[in-house]
DNA sequence: GCGACTTTGTTCCTGCGTTCACAAGCGGTT
DNA sequence: AACCGCTTGTGAACGCAGGAACAAAGTCGC
């Protein structure tokens, strides 16, 4: 019994595999059959043999002196990715951040599906956001376990996303998505990844003023 | 006449950069007077080492057998990212997303300042957001002239994102933080960041069936 | 005043990601 | 049937980030 995945597929590789999906979904829809390496890096935004290197993570699949065929591509990389199946996520923390998650109709299309949408505020709860109803926070530890939910998200403020993310690891819940400007510790097993918006816009301002001292044309 | 930062600093230590110095403000409210690079490195989830070598790219900054000023880098790393200065944004887009960013008290501590807010819905439009004014999106070119921003974020739909990137572009915005799921093409001398929700999610996902597969325990 | 401890700043090294370049393979054409 | 052009897949080199270990330096205690 050969085992179809040997190895790890890097992070960094996962990340653009997402990227490929997408626009190979676009692809599709457009009635497109067959794509170069070439053209499907430049519309990712990618160097092309790094693509190639990319897709030899999931075994030969392109014809040579062809290209990719499309759909063939689509569901290989959504098959690796495991788009198909349904993932159960809980998030914490409806303002407006997280409402705009709750209603974001791409997650839905990739297999994620939010059976939980959490907040402590009397005000927001009982509000339907996207196709799913705010509960109070209490019942967060009865939704994870009876939904066998492994992902949650958090969208609250700084001061509440510890705790939060206590309970969500005691409750089950492996893998944690932190919108909330500090950083978590989770115990062993639950790994925690952070997606910061005011970094990546200092990032970006520093990038532009650094660009601009060194190039001053 | 020395050149006060003589190299570049690489993208990477940056974007911990920031994070510093969001854990050293909360330091500095609570009144702690020096830090060890161990406990930073604790607290912003790094190695100590790397924390080290980051904060040498700012030159000599700590005191040997003793750790930091928490005052005194925290000022430190505000000068070198920029803070103080205050930079004119503009963002298109008020969907849930783009409220959260406007609303988000965050960004006017570090030096951002939304100088025009822009949507086409009419519905939008009047609508007052973290103490802003929602304005149509013709009035894109006249504002961001007006006010000299150099900064954009796009929080629209896919559809649009690549018409206001060039829009943005040539009206004189040189760095764009696009949150659009579509790869957007530039300008030379306009540089694009783009953060994907979905793909973090995604991403998060698959580390997490890798890890279930690679360690059964 | 001197020694020892603590902590920084630096250097080396290992591993990973990215890029370039080439061989292998397939389809179309004559 | 054989040749030619095109594209994939892979191997190698380069550059960079991350981690560990060590020397320099300053402070505290005696």
């Amino acid at each position: 019994m050969i085992q179809p995945r040997p190895r790890t597929i890097p992070e960094a590789t996962v990340a653009r595999l997402a990227v490929y999906l997408r626009v190979l979904s676009s692809l599709a829809d457009g009635g497109r059959g067959t794509v170069s390496s070439g053209e499907l890096a430049a519309a990712a935004g990618v160097n092309p043999a790094g693509l190639r290197k990319d897709l030899s993570h999931l075994g030969p699949c392109g014809v040579r002196g062809v290209g990719y065929e499309v759909g063939t591509l689509r569901d290989r990389i959504a098959g690796v990715l495991g788009v198909e199946r349904s993932r159960a996520c809980v998030l914490v923390g409806i303002g407006n951040l997280g409402s705009a998650l709750a209603d974001y109709a791409g997650f839905g299309s990739r297999g994620f599906e939010f059976v939980g949408l959490f907040d402590v505020a009397v005000a927001r709860i009982g509000q339907r956001i996207g196709g799913h109803t705010v509960h109070p926070l209490d019942e967060l530890e009865q939704v994870v376990g009876a939904a066998g939910a492994t992902i949650g998200v958090i969208t609250t403020p700084a001061d509440v996303a510890q705790s939060v993310c206590d309970r969500m690891a005691a409750a089950g819940v492996r893998s944690i998505l932190n919108f909330a400007p500090v950083t978590l510790t989770a115990p062993a097993g639950v790994d925690v990844r952070k997606v910061d918006l005011s970094v990546e816009l200092q990032v970006l301002a520093f990038l532009g003023q650094q660009r601009l001292v060194g190039e001053p044309a």
